[in-house]
RNA sequence: GCAGGGGUACCCGAGCGGUCAAAGGGGCCGGACUUAAGCUCCGGUGGCAAGGCCUUCGUGGGUUCAAAUCCCACCCCCUGCACCA
């Protein structure tokens, strides 16, 4: 057939289409199946990534929508955001303008590929109908406590010109842009997240992530349980709070170090001659960024105040440091130094000659150490306590004896600290949902009535390259307001939602896109997300923000009673990194753009060798979807991307790889033609082939149902057509075998090439569509694996004659051309017969094996007792390097064993195949014993191991 | 430094106690078909060898009758967090 994938495409996609068949709609009859890729950004074209998203996402719902589920698989787009308003201002337009056309644009390439979108729920966050939702949503946190305006320092991109929340902050770098974030104090609405801390932490047990992106919310959420202890300051009333994690050293503090822009030290040291040198530290480190701080500073270095406090455990006096690696922001700013138990401080004492005090037991130092050369951070028994019943007390239970006793003298308490902040909301920008608050001289901050949403963004407006700050603000018209309390002259927030706000509940949306009262009726969310959606996949990049805010989303709304879902996400999938070859210079370490291919290095000139890297716009290694798509049609690429790797691995573009892709599935084509064209000529080999049909689509649903795509491809597309192509050199030639063979392939490769497999499915007869067509598996019949096996033992006996013969040849003079094959002796064949009865009933031959063949009468009866034995042991117990064959053999293999003669069966009916696969003239099978022992090969003889000789 | 994931034949990639010289794919080599193939099919792809043996799964040890697979130490790569008390 000429594989004109084009029009097929085209065509498919336009039925598949006008019948609606991909269209979902609450049914309680179906068990359903919630499949989502992440929310895309339309920023234009799709690319290769969002290709390997959605390929997969398409696969799992075609799959579970053939497996019977109800299937939910909605695309939208997260439309708000900076670059279509920079877009914007470089061609002197809207926004809306731009993101209305990057939309389109990213939608027909979704098309193109086929996938099997409910297009009908479709919906972009900045369409006034879901941002409208964003502001009641907001106001019903607001009554509900959750949002707070407060002035706190802020990380501010200067060149995204807004603040930013700490998750999109990464090594002091705004995550967008990559500039530099600078501290400002500014007024910022908030959404108090850490409400939600522990419930966050402690859910991620239930759920399936992957491992790292659990580790990596758990890192962020940065839970640590500990006490905060108060240490009075020796003649003054002040106290030092510190947040310790280990009350189990308080024994051993020996100094406390604060801050360098910790309040008490000017306190502390104001006037007196220590004050000198902690100014000068206060300002060494205020001139450093965060970032030089933590990677520059790797010498600790400290001040002492003058000034001393007291341990309230033991009276004792220890004196006051700053010390420029005690972070303000973190617990109290303040930190009680163990140096006998913790490296950090260990390393602290040891500079400025502080003792060092060893409080707790180390098990594994059998003498008492005088002179520690390190800390022992771990957990040991608590000597040196001057409290009773403190001493001998190791770990968690030393920590909260600690803690009570610290509560009952009313020196400390028992607390958690979170690494986790508040979600910072606020945005100094344009293009996003604006903050539905007014600001009103004499009443204050009044949220916007519920009836007076939305309050929409104004589209009467240029951008230009030259404007700064936020548009909105400089919008009379959008700011004026009547004060809904006291009705004088207000002014509306200008302040816009973080992007991340719009897409922590888009999931919910989907499933009742439509609602004009509601953002999400409750019944519609809990029929599709129950238990989550089931199935959810994106980059790793979102593992902690838009993660984590969707989870705080779900759990709040939850307990606003808008469902009971709790959990957003039942399983995540996160996929791999695309890579692409680029030029690479191995002594310089670097990669570069595709433009200096078969160029020497620009930086030293060596020759540049390649190396796979992610595919970026930065090193020019990307490939074109759209290109890919013409040339070789898109269930190509889908099948390309699908069995690269698995969806959780990395993978490499290969352009050899993609073209054999292409010729594959021309193979396949071929064979479906070829099926067609066949008579009604039945043998057994019909029987296997069906057979092997129904035992692959088991394997290849276990596959699939675990997301396992690439095994899943491996058997529809390739051990399928291996499979027949074996039927066919078997001289399998049965139409109606065929097409049964054929129906099953055709829904087994529908999920990953539904284009080619519907045409297909068409030629052969098919009804319906597969889009639409349940599997109804039939399951793999009793008998299928015996036939499978049978097939097995002659496929082996063919591989180890090729082998043979090869070396045989190596041996002879003449050309070798006919074969002798002996099969075991009937005595060995009654050993292993009785030995797979026994190994049934669990027998045990290590023990019982010899004593058993001694008295049996294959034995007794013998005349080469000898043999028998030396047979009954190859067979039970093996050699020091091979087992036993009754250990290795499978089921159906001792099921062969069992039938008598099935051996010589197989091989007379196959004498004519063996023959021509090893390219001789004849092939002579009998037993062992019953003809001439040509070559001396009947001792090789084993059952399932047959006596090899060519003569 | 801490945490998570890795290191498998020319390359990608499965396997995660015995059936493992290690699936599958790519590449390469040989054969068949063909006027000819860049198509398709069959076979080969560590070494020696009439079916056996030797050497191999990051490195070095160990457990076991048996290790790519389990344990320990080390090296290297990726990802995230980081003087977090």
């Amino acid at each position: 057939m000429r594989y004109d994938h084009t029009e097929i495409e085209l065509r498919w996609q336009e039925i598949w289409d006008s019948k609606n068949v991909f269209q979902a709609e609450v049914d309680h009859t179906k068990p359903k199946f919630y499949c989502l890729e992440m929310f895309p950004y339309p920023s234009g074209n799709m690319h290769m990534g969002h290709v390997r998203n959605y390929s997969i996402g398409d696969a799992m719902a075609r799959f579970q929508r053939m497996m019977g589920k109800n299937v939910l698989y909605p695309m939208g787009y997260d439309s708000f955001g900076m670059p279509a308003e920079n877009a914007a201002k470089k061609e002197q337009g809207h926004p809306e303008d731009v993101t209305a056309r990057n939309i389109s644009s990213i939608k027909s390439d979704q098309r193109r590929m086929g996938y099997s979108y409910d297009w009908g729920r479709q919906f972009a966050t900045s369409d006034v109908g879901y941002y409208k939702w964003n502001q009641s949503m907001f106001l019903d946190f607001h009554d509900k406590g959750l949002v707070e305006r407060r002035s706190a320092p802020v990380n501010w991109c200067v060149d995204c010109d807004t603040v930013l929340a700490n998750e999109q902050v990464k090594n002091n770098r705004c995550w967008r842009c990559g500039l530099e974030v600078v501290q400002r104090d500014m007024s910022q609405w908030f959404l108090r997240m850490t409400e939600y801390s522990d419930e966050l932490l402690e859910s991620l047990d239930e759920i399936v992530f992957p491992e790292n992106v659990k580790s990596m919310q758990r890192n962020w959420i940065g839970r640590s349980i500990g006490a905060e202890i108060r240490f009075p300051v020796e003649n003054s009333d002040e106290e030092i709070a510190c947040f310790t994690t280990r009350p189990d050293t308080i024994f051993g503090v020996t100094f406390l170090t604060l801050s360098p822009e910790h309040k008490l030290c000017p306190i502390l040291c104001g006037g007196s001659d220590w004050e000198h040198g902690w100014i000068e530290l206060r300002d060494e480190c205020a001139k450093l960024s965060e970032f030089e701080r933590i990677n520059l500073l790797k010498e600790k270095k400290g001040v002492f105040l003058g000034r001393y406090a007291l341990n309230p455990m033991n009276g004792e006096r220890i004196p006051i440091y700053a010390g420029n690696f005690v972070v303000a922001g973190y617990g109290t700013g303040a930190v009680m130094a163990v140096p006998g138990h913790d490296e950090r401080d260990f390393e602290f004492a040891k500079k400025y000659g502080l003792e060092i005090r060893t409080v707790l037991q180390n098990d594994s130092d059998e003498c008492e150490v005088v002179e520690p050369k390190s800390a022992f951070t771990g957990y040991g028994s608590m000597i040196g306590s001057s409290k009773p019943g403190l001493d001998g007390l190791v770990g968690e239970e030393a920590k909260s004896a600690v803690i009570s006793l610290l509560e009952r003298e009313g020196s400390g308490v028992g607390t958690t600290q979170y690494r986790l902040r508040d979600w910072l909301l606020s945005r100094q920008r344009f293009w996003g949902t604006p903050i539905p608050m007014i600001h009103c001289e004499s009443c204050g901050t009044v949220p916007v009535p519920r009836e007076d949403l939305p309050v929409t963004l104004p589209l009467d407006l240029t951008f230009t390259e030259d404007q700064g700050g936020n548009p909105l603000a400089s919008h009379e018209k959008f700011c004026k307001v009547k004060c809904p309390e006291c009705g004088n002259e207000a002014r509306r927030e200008t302040d816009t939602m973080d992007t991340f706000y719009d897409s922590s509940w888009y999931f919910m949306r989907f499933c009742d896109a439509d609602n004009s009262e509601l953002p999400f009726s409750r019944k519609s969310v809990d029929y599709w997300m129950e238990g989550g959606v089931d199935l959810y996949i994106g980059g790793i990049e979102h593992a902690v923000m838009h993660l984590l805010y969707a989870r705080f989303f779900t759990k709040a709304t939850r307990d606003m009673e808008m469902n009971s879902v709790g959990e957003p996400f039942g399983r995540l999938v996160c996929q791999g990194m695309l890579n692409a070859p680029a030029p690479y210079c191995s002594s310089c370490n670097a990669e570069y753009h595709v433009d200096f291919e078969s160029q020497p290095c620009p930086s030293c000139g060596d020759t540049l060798g390649t190396r796979s890297a992610k595919m970026s716009k930065s090193l020019g290694n990307t490939v074109s979807p759209g290109e890919m798509v013409e040339k070789y049609g898109a269930d190509t690429v889908r099948l390309f991307i699908l069995f690269g790797a698995n969806p959780e691995a990395g993978m490499e573009w290969s352009d050899t790889a993609i073209d054999s892709n292409h010729r594959h599935l021309v193979s396949i084509i071929d064979a479906f033609e070829a099926s067609l064209s066949m008579k009604k000529s039945e043998g057994e080999i019909d029987d296997w082939l069906l057979a092997k049909g129904r035992i692959n689509m088991d394997r290849w649903i276990a596959s699939m149902e675990n997301v396992s795509l690439r095994e899943g491809v491996m058997i529809s597309h390739f051990e399928m057509l291996s499979d027949w192509q074996w039927y066919i050199r078997r001289g399998g030639d049965d139409r109606d075998s065929a097409l049964s063979y054929m129906s099953m392939w055709a829904q087994m490769i529908a999920p990953v090439t539904p284009h080619i497999a519907e045409e297909l499915w068409m030629k052969i007869g098919g009804h319906d569509m597969l889009s639409t067509k349940e599997l109804n598996p039939t399951g793999a019949k009793l008998n299928d694996k015996t036939l499978v096996a049978e097939e097995n033992y002659l496929k082996s006996v063919i591989d180890t004659s090729r082998n043979l013969l090869t070396l045989a040849q190596k041996h002879s003079d003449s050309p070798l051309q006919n074969m002798v094959i002996q099969t075991a002796a009937s005595w060995a064949q009654e050993l292993a017969f009785e030995a797979v009865s026994l190994s049934r009933q669990d027998f045990n031959f290590h023990e019982h094996g010899m004593d058993h063949i001694k008295s049996h009468t294959l034995f007794t009866s013998s005349e080469n007792k000898g043999q028998v034995m030396q047979m009954w042991s190859t067979i039970t117990r093996g050699s020091k390097k091979k087992r036993g064959k009754i250990q290795t053999w499978s089921d159906e293999e001792k099921a062969l064993v069992s039938i008598p003669d099935k051996e010589i069966h197989i091989l007379e009916n196959n004498r004519q195949f063996i023959a021509t696969s090893l390219g001789i003239n004849q092939v002579e099978v009998y037993e062992a014993g019953s003809g001439e022992d040509v070559g001396g090969k009947a001792g090789f003889a084993l059952p399932l191991e047959p006596g090899l000789a060519f003569i």
